[in-house]
DNA sequence: TTTAAAAAATGAACCGGTTCAAAATTCTCG
DNA sequence: CGAGAATTTTGAACCGGTTCATTTTTTAAA
């Protein structure tokens, strides 16, 4: 009943089909599509009966195939998982629907491996252009010297030189806007809990941190202490707190991420210790958690939508002009949301 | 230095460049491709050469356009920023590539209009298929009767009836293990946070919770007290717990999720009540953060990670043979995770 | 050395759209 | 009514691969 025992081609109708129905030509379909005013009223009505009859959708990777631009857009993480990529994520899904583009979402796992496995399939989709979080983090090297198929790439979360166009957030003053506000709360033992090392932007993240105690004239081998951590999950924040625990504990803790801060809140209250009372507490990403969490987390928050925002754009612009394009480096600013997991005079919300 | 100036043609080399350059047909090119077996060793290595020369990537599109069934499969989900639709989609991803596959990530928003256009565009991009996790609930008329292009679907977490394959999990049995898990340790004023009515999802939960309730010979309308919520999220859950003080308070809540469940948490802290000494607590989908809250959260566990894997290991199955497919329901039992926030004795890790 | 069989290579046609020069139709106006 | 202009419609060629019946080359057997 619902579907008429004319239709009984096996493969979804083409364009043909359509066009035989309606008695034109395919030429005449492909204009009622793409350029309905150029065809008669008349013609456009029977052409659009025969569509709906059929059920016709137009084949897009035929489209592409003649030079229409792709509309999907490669997004290449290297860690899902991670709270940070997970909100990049969907702010750039939206981002790039509102501009009539769809996301291949693809994890890298930060496996340098995979993640040059994914870009090669990419290029065969023949996607417009990637988004890519680098798994790679070798600063000297060029890894994305020759992608296959110059597919134009945007780089987020990390600044690839010249070569690139990336959008980034400041790291380094990330760390010193923590440090410097436990500074002027007067904490003068901050211990920085910094991730595992490797990471660039916890590494950057570090620096400020030594930066900002340097800047105060202060010594970082008496007031600074710096642990780093096997991962950047909970579990590790919390072992990082009990390491601190066994020597002189620290009246404050900067951590690399929001998640080992929420770890090391856990170890502080295990122990008897509260927050910010005892031990104030700096957190990194400002992720939807951290206003929401028991005690609202002070974080450096990065400016994660419109880190996405601008990617997406920028992606879209390199990618329309083929030629005449220099690649761009874009780095945003951080910026420090406090709450009472360092002062306890800060509202409720926000 | 690094691109020979011989390649000076703007796009990207195609089958028949390389065939040119490696002097052969370019049939001889797709076996060297597709069937190296049937090519003799000495050109095969001609072509090769030619095709590394050239940085040759075979166009996905257009070999989809000549039969080959397309690696790609659309993911639908209607919240992308709630945790368990994250950690559907992260396993899914995994379970997707795996098989050779990538995903397409769309977000619908809760919204049924922009939920048919993403499905109207995955079928012009010719999908393999779609996992979908519906925004309509509308259980009476079937709202996915006629999808374009008679797309494969696989719904998630909704059980849509014997013309869809879906796979969801027990709503109801949930409810009604997280009930029997609070009676069993003697509470007898169990409130209920369900989240908005009309999410589907939620009230089977709390359906589950009164057929506990009898089951177990007492009366709902005395043991338990029922909120409905307007969001999700955990501001939402907070708002709940200030309404339960108002009155006689509950001996323990359960909450249609976790986020609602946090929020409760934060609400009954700030009230000074503790957890679960005075007030258990028990939430629902066990994300990754209910293990590492300050006060461990008791929770009804999705598997996730079946459900993800089975979905789409379900929707590869169904899109590949096209004719004799029989639609398929599965519905996966939930499991209660007991931590302290019901019953102090459980082990501090799980 | 011939010949038959096996292996390898060929290239035109096709997938499902778009394009555009050329042909057909309709409209305008003297 | 007819010429010229404007509007519509046409359909073959093309995008970049794959396919497969056919031709060419190599190998094995007689």
């Amino acid at each position: 009943m619902s579907t008429p025992d004319t239709a009984t081609s096996k493969s979804p109708a083409g364009i043909r089909d359509v066009a035989a129905l309606a008695q034109v030509s395919t030429g005449t379909v492909s204009n009622t599509i793409n350029r309905p005013d150029t065809v008669h009223p008349r013609t456009r009505a029977a052409v659009e009966k025969a569509i709906a009859e059929l059920g016709f959708v137009p084949n897009q990777q035929a489209r592409v195939l003649t030079g229409a631009s792709s509309n999907v857009i490669g997004l290449v993480v290297l860690d899902i998982e991670s709270p940070f990529y997970m909100e990049a994520a969907h702010v750039i899904e939206r981002t790039v629907r509102e501009s009539g583009h769809v996301v291949m979402l693809c994890n890298s796992e930060g496996d340098t491996t995979r993640e040059s496995g994914l870009l090669a399939m990419l290029a065969a989709q023949r996607v417009r252009g990637v988004l890519l979080a680098p798994a790679s983090l070798d600063e000297d090297s060029d890894p994305y010297k020759d992608l296959p198929g110059d597919l134009p790439v945007v780089l987020i979360d990390y600044n690839g030189g010249p070569e690139h166009c990336s959008i980034s957030v400041d790291n380094v003053a990330g760390g010193r806007l923590a440090i410097e506000h436990l500074l002027q709360l007067g904490h003068t033992r901050i211990a920085v809990v910094g991730g595992p090392t490797g990471l660039r932007q916890f590494a950057d993240r570090a620096q400020g941190a030594r930066e900002a105690i340097i800047a105060a004239g202060m010594d970082p081998e008496v007031s600074l202490i710096e642990v780093s951590t096997s991962g950047i999950g909970i579990q590790d924040g919390r072992r990082a707190a009990e390491l601190l625990l066994e020597g002189d504990s620290p009246d404050a803790v900067f951590c690399g991420n929001d998640m080992l801060a929420f770890g090391v809140y856990r170890g502080l209250i295990d122990a008897g210790l509260s927050v910010p009372e005892d031990v104030a507490l700096v957190g990194y990403d400002d992720i939807d958690f951290a206003r929401d969490w028991v005690v609202p987390l002070t974080s450096v928050r990065q400016p994660i939508d419109e880190l996405g925002t601008r990617a997406a754009r920028l992606l879209i612009e390199h990618s329309a002009r083929e030629d005449s394009h220099t690649h761009r480096q874009e780095v945003l600013p951080p910026e420090l949301v406090v709450r009472r997991s360092t002062d306890l005079r800060a509202p409720a919300q926000h």
